[in-house]
DNA sequence: CTCTAAAGTGACCATGTGGTCATTTATGGT
DNA sequence: ACCATAAATGACCACATGGTCACTTTAGAG
C-alpha cells in the first residue's frame, strides 16, 4: 500500500482538466474529450460501485465496464479511492432535488408542507439510486471515513438541519407538541434508513415501500 | 476462486467435531481442546470482522489475533466465508437478551410495558456489540445473502412479530389511534438504524444517544 | 500533409492473500 | 517409556489486483 509520488516528467492533461475543468488551447485531441471520459469512468464507477461495494469492485473490471484501458483511469484519478471519492462526490454534490430551498406557503401548515414537498422526494429514493448510494455509505462507511464526510456534507446534515427547521416552526406554531423532533431530527429519516436496509439487507423477499414508510412517520409527529 | 473438493486421506477429526459435536474416544488430544481452538478462532474472528469488514479481514491477522497458525483455521470452517458464516450464527442465535419473553403485567398499558421491558435492551444495544453485529450485516449483507437470512430469522423477525403484536394488543385497547405500527412495526426499530448509521458511518464526532432516539419514538407512538 | 502534444493502451510488476500439505507437536492409552 | 492418532504449524503456491510506464493512436495547428 505505498503510494509513490513521483510524477511524469511530461505532466498529462487529462489529470489537469479532470481537476481544474480550464481548457487548454493546444495541439492534440480536443479537450472536450477528457470531460466524455471522465464521465464515462464516473459512471462506470457508480454501477461498478453499487454492484459489488468498494473492496469488491477491481479497477481493471471498471475498465472494462467504461471501454477504456486500466491506464487511462489513472489519468484521471491518481488512485481507486480517489476514484470511489469523486464519484460520490459527483452523485451527492448532484443538481439533487432540492426540496430544501421550496418555500412554505402562507398558512400552510408544516406537516402539509413536508407532505407536499418532502414526501414525493423520498418516495423518489429508490428509483433515482439515492438509496443505492444511501446503502453504499452505510457499507463502507465505517472503513472509509471520507465517504460518511461527503456524505454528511453533501446530503445529510443539510436535510437534517431543514426537519429540525421545520420542527422549530411546527412547535412555535403549537403544531408539534414535544420537542423530540426538534431534537432529533434523525427521527423522521429513521424509517428510510430503517427500510433501506430491511430492503436491500434483510428481506429482499418481502421489501417495504419506503415511500410508505416515511408517509406514515410523518402522519404520527405531523397528524393530518 | 476455485474450491477444490478433495479430501484428505485421513480424515482430521477436529472439523469432525466442529460439525458434530461427538466426542471421540481414541487417543490424542483431548477433543474439549477443539472446543477451545473453536472458541479462540471465534472470538478473533469476531473482532477482526468487526473491526475490517469481511473483505478487509485476512485469515493471517485472523489466525495471529487467536494466535494460531493459518492453517489451523481451515481444519475448523473450510473457508473463509464459512467461517464469516458461523461467526455470525453463533451471535445472532446466542442466549439473547429476551426481552420478548417477558410477559405483560395486568394492567399495564402496552406504552409502559415496552419501556419497561424493550427499552432497557435498546440503550444496552451498542454497549453489548449487537449494534456491531447490525452494522456488518449492514454493511455486508449485500453481497452475502445469508447475512441477512440469519439475522432476519435470529433477532429482525423475532423483533418485529413482537412489536407487531404489541401493536395490535394497544390498537384493540384504544392505545394506539392508528394502525401505522401494527402495520409497519418497522417503525420502531427504525431509529435504531438511524442512530447505528449516524454513529458508526455518518457524524462519529456527534454521535447520538441511540437509546434516547428509541425512546423518543416510543413516546411518540405510545404518549406516556 | 506534417508535426506535436495530449489521450489512450496493455503488458508488466510488486504485493497481498486465500488456501494447501508435509511435517512437527501434544496427549491419552497401553 | 512408547505408540498411535489427532491437533497444530508455517513455508509454500497460485492467483488476483492496484498501480506503472514505454509505447501507440488521435487530432488540432501550421
Amino acid at each position: 500500500m505505498v503510494t509513490l509520488e513521483s510524477r511524469r516528467k511530461i505532466p498529462r492533461k487529462a489529470a489537469i482538466v479532470a481537476k481544474t475543468g480550464l481548457p487548454s488551447r493546444t495541439r492534440g485531441p480536443s479537450p472536450k474529450k477528457t470531460a466524455r471520459t471522465r464521465n464515462a469512468i464516473v459512471r462506470a464507477a457508480v454501477d461498478e460501485f453499487l454492484e459489488r461495494g468498494f473492496a469488491g469492485s477491481t479497477m481493471a473490471g471498471l475498465a472494462e465496464r467504461a471501454r477504456l484501458a486500466k491506464g487511462t483511469l489513472y489519468l484521471y484519478f491518481q488512485t481507486k479511492e480517489a476514484l470511489f471519492s469523486g464519484v460520490v462526490r459527483d452523485i451527492v454534490s448532484n443538481p439533487l432535488s432540492d426540496s430544501e430551498s421550496q418555500p412554505i406557503l402562507p398558512g400552510e401548515r408544516v406537516g402539509d408542507y413536508l407532505r407536499r414537498t418532502l414526501l414525493p422526494v423520498m418516495r423518489q429514493m429508490e428509483k433515482t439510486g439515492r438509496a443505492s448510494i444511501a446503502r453504499v455509505v452505510m457499507a463502507e462507511g465505517a472503513q472509509f471515513p471520507f465517504l460518511g464526510d461527503v456524505y454528511r456534507e453533501g446530503a445529510y446534515e443539510p436535510l437534517l438541519a431543514h426537519i429540525r427547521s421545520c420542527a422549530r416552526l411546527a412547535l412555535s406554531r403549537g403544531e408539534l407538541k414535544d420537542d423530540a423532533l426538534a431534537r432529533y431530527p434523525h427521527l423522521l429519516v429513521a424509517p428510510l434508513w430503517g427500510g433501506i436496509i430491511h430492503n436491500a439487507m434483510i428481506d429482499q423477499r418481502h421489501p417495504v415501500d419506503v415511500g410508505d414508510l416515511f408517509e406514515a412517520q410523518l402522519n404520527t409527529y405531523f397528524p393530518k
